[in-house]
RNA sequence: GCUGGAGUCGUCUAGUGGCAAUGACAAGAGACUGUAAAUCUCUCGCGCUUCGCGCUUCGUUGGUUCGAGUCCAACCUCCAGCA
């Protein structure tokens, strides 16, 4: 069972470490998306120097390119991609969303590579098996992420995710029963909560993976803080206090960690803040910047005075500024380092705000000048 | 000086009688939430009451034509070759 100590708590929100293989996260985290086992942009000695914690790559993608039988003869996800502390995989539901063409069944999905048009199936036991391969610390259930706003099609769905968990959860314990044969590190299951925007499907979620002998839960399909708050209060006082919850995808706004945190998620994943990074739009305290502006040409000051990050203690706006107009890669690198900075940071402050009891205050002063 | 070629939006470029005029770049702005994203969208002659209207444009000046960036003439500039 994955070992996840709780600190300190306040309402929902709590403060703990979840104890993994390869090392422990404090908690509330932010992870670092590397859906193709690498941040993109970022290498892992500039990740571990922004203050990453963890790390979060794709099984579709993997599965695609290297492969996962590659990754597993490199000698895992960590040793493959250099990167020595905690490590997630997703289970590749999300494609279920997002990739055109996928036929949906009980027994899976089938779907052509976006690549090469190759036809491929995930299935539940597959996305296991493939993540068991890549070999990260947490694996997240396979899930049906539905593309309707539709109540009902959002039902099917979460009963499909449901049905399916089931299935990974016995082909996790039989993997983790060979791993055990091999002498080969543990790896953990998170079930994951569907129902959309539906708080009576979300109860009902919550409730089945509750009672299910999964090692925490990814909180899945939320696209905006809109009626997040109540949808997590609903879901997170329904699971089991004492195993940690992953807000899946959410994150690109402070918002997204400042409520998350809150109301009782412990870490967080995004691919936005090293897109936006890489499309020049850059966080600020004051809310985040499109450093290409003109009004940045001749404005030699650091983009944030008193951050931390390597970018905004070396360079100034019209530095990035230059790199991004002339199209320089290192504009991509100094804006990822910054961008992925900043979320990191923010969910850590979140965290010592929530030790040291100011945790409202500190999110009502934050969120104010953010969102001015 | 002669012969041939060329001059179109900031740049390069499409255009051979119906055109405010193609495409790319540059420029200006916006979007981005479990990454088919170093991507995508919009604006880009001027002015308005901006799913429209008016005005002014294709080296210059004239001409032919209902209509000219497109045809004709002269001139200017540039390039190549010959003197």
């Amino acid at each position: 069972m994955l070992k996840f100590d709780i600190e300190k708590r306040e309402g929902l929100a709590r403060v703990g470490v979840i104890h993994t293989p390869h090392g422990d996260i404090k908690t509330p985290a932010f992870v670092g998306a590397a859906t193709r086992a690498t941040v993109k942009a970022l290498t892992m000695k500039q990740m571990n120097e922004l203050g990453s914690q963890a790390i979060l790559a794709n099984t579709y993608h993997l599965i695609l390119r290297p492969g996962t039988e590659l990754i597993k003869k490199a000698g895992g996800l960590a040793k493959f991609n250099s990167w020595y502390k905690p490590t997630f995989t997703d289970s590749g539901g999300f494609q279920i969303f997002s990739l055109p063409d996928v036929k949906i069944s009980e027994k899976g999905v089938k779907f052509k590579s976006h690549i090469d048009g190759t036809k491929f199936e995930i299935t539940p036991e597959s996305s296991m098996q493939a993540q068991w391969q890549i070999g990260a610390d947490i694996h997240m259930a396979f899930d049906h992420l539905a593309k309707s706003e539709d109540k009902k099609d959002m039902e099917a769905a979460m009963h499909r995710t449901h049905a399916w968990l089931d299935r990974c959860v016995k082909e996790n314990q039989k993997l983790a029963k060979q791993a055990v044969k091999n002498h080969e590190s543990e790896q953990y299951l998170y079930g994951i909560v569907q129902g959309g925007t539906f708080n009576d499907l979300r109860a009902e979620s919550a409730k089945y993976c509750a009672d299910q002998p999964v090692d925490g839960f990814g909180i899945g399909g939320v696209f905006t803080a809109d009626g997040m708050a109540e949808m997590l209060k609903t879901v997170n006082s329904i699971l089991p206090e004492n195993k940690p919850r992953h807000l899946l995808g959410m994150g690109q706004e402070p918002l997204d960690l400042f409520i998350g945190a809150e109301f009782g998620c412990d870490t967080f994943d995004c691919v936005g803040p090293t897109r936006m990074a890489r499309n020049g739009s850059l966080y600020t305290y004051d809310g985040r910047i499109n450093i290409k502006n003109a009004k940045y040409t001749y404005d030699f000051t650091p983009l944030m005075p008193d951050c931390d990050c390597e970018c905004c203690k070396n360079y100034s706006k019209a530095y990035l500024h230059h790199l991004f107009k002339t199209d320089e890669i290192t504009a991509k690198i100094l804006a990822s380092i910054h961008n992925e900075h900043f979320v990191v940071f923010v969910t850590d402050q979140i965290r010592q705000s929530l030790l040291d009891g100011n945790f409202q205050k500190y999110k009502q002063q934050f969120l104010s000048r953010y969102y001015k």
